[in-house]
DNA sequence: ATCCTTAGTGTGCTTTTTACACAATGTCAA
DNA sequence: TTGACATTGTGTAAAAAGCACACTAAGGAT
């Protein structure tokens, strides 16, 4: 079967960076197993069907090829250079995305056995135009983070305010004041205190928070503006 | 002439979003002489074509349907629901734009006669979902006129403090204080005091300024970040 | 019992933001 | 030429937010 148009077009893709948090910042990358660039490491993605939106293209791909269900999806940019596919003209809409890496850990070492994650900081070369992608991606999550309470996706649902404070530290590649970081996060008020403080750690305890997402919804109707 | 693929594709168009303001904020929208949508107003755009990426296609149809040229632009959002056009399948990157309105009324007037600019608050129904992505795009204006130094590419190079707050109240809508907007916009350092005043006007001529970019640019260099 | 590691807490200083009112300038018309 | 009108241009004080900074508390490991 095959398919006639009056005028050539450009084949359509999307492209996920999907950023993990531990430690330190973490990419998911698959390693492509045809050609062009097989063997490299890639961004997940795939071609769009005619029955699927980009962003249910986007959460099919990362589905398919590395298991990831669960995440915050958002549309990046549209990257059209004429040759950033060397077979033929492809034009692709990035997305990002974030995960709680508790969730996708285990799958991403045994289900999908090519696909793995890298720190930022140590990267392979990448196929195509996906370095590309990956830096326009972490500036826009760098800008994103501070403006609108999106960290939250890549912590567990039950986080300590250090957990917290790492996060923004290694995110925004920047060294916070502890206790500035927590009157000012406190003071937002929708973190919420729980009666549970983490377990098996060889120190004290932390106490656990959970971010209301009710809370803050109610919040920004009043006027509220998160910022960081 | 045709062109035959083993997969269907979608067609691959762009819409621009282009502001200019004058008094208020206005959009430029172009009366389609074609079905679908015959007669109805619509964002100017067109289809890409294979040897020019999307941002090129956005000025080039800009030109040819509106005259307008000289433009700040940028890529907003990518629309790809599966029946946003009734004739087939089509995908379009939509872009938002800039203009100074000194340099475009006329031709917006004359060379395209079915150009026109509308008030946001009065605007007609439009063809597509490009209501849809007029909302977005001043969504994003709002946001990012806030923390880049864009609303200039709003205002003729030459302009007065008044002109300059007078474009924050519209885009934000919000009032503003005459004392602390001077204070804050001249204390960033990059507005150039001009030996001129405005002229033709029935009361105390205004001091001009003008946008130094370049200053700007080197105060950016030095960790300086645009706020207001 | 001691050590080690991380949690948790308050204050004073500086900077930024906000609220607010009146004199100066230039045009226009009587 | 004088007065009415419209808009420019300017400072200060009070409140809020941001910043720098160091010690005690808790719990597990030895």
């Amino acid at each position: 079967m095959s398919f006639t148009y009056a005028y050539a077009r450009p084949a359509l893709a999307v492209d996920c960076a999907v950023f993990g948090l531990d430690d330190d910042l973490k990419i998911l990358l698959i390693q492509r197993d045809l050609e062009p660039f097989q063997g490299k490491w890639a961004l997940p993605g795939g071609f769009v069907r005619m029955d699927e939106t980009t962003e249910q293209a986007a959460r099919r791909e990362l589905s398919e090829e590395t298991g990831v269900t669960k995440l915050y999806l958002e549309q990046l940019c549209t990257f059209s250079g004429i040759n950033r596919d060397p077979r033929e003209r492809v034009v692709s809409v990035a997305y990002y995305a974030l995960v709680k890496l508790s969730d996708h850990r285990v799958k991403a070492a045994t289900d999908a056995r090519e696909a793995a994650w890298f720190s930022l900081s140590d990267l392979p070369p990448l196929a195509f135009d996906h370095d590309h992608i990956v830096e326009t991606a972490i500036e826009r999550l760098r800008e994103k983070v501070r403006y609108q309470p999106i960290g939250f996706e890549l912590l567990p649902p039950k986080f300590t305010l250090s957990m917290l404070q790492n996060l923004y530290e290694v995110v925004l590649e920047k060294e916070l004041d502890k206790r500035n970081f927590r009157k000012k996060v406190l003071a937002m008020g929708f973190l919420e205190e729980l009666d549970e403080v983490e377990q098996d750690v060889a120190h004290r305890a932390a106490r656990l928070y959970r971010f209301d997402k009710k809370r803050y919804q109610e919040l920004t109707k009043e006027g509220f503006h998160f910022e960081l």
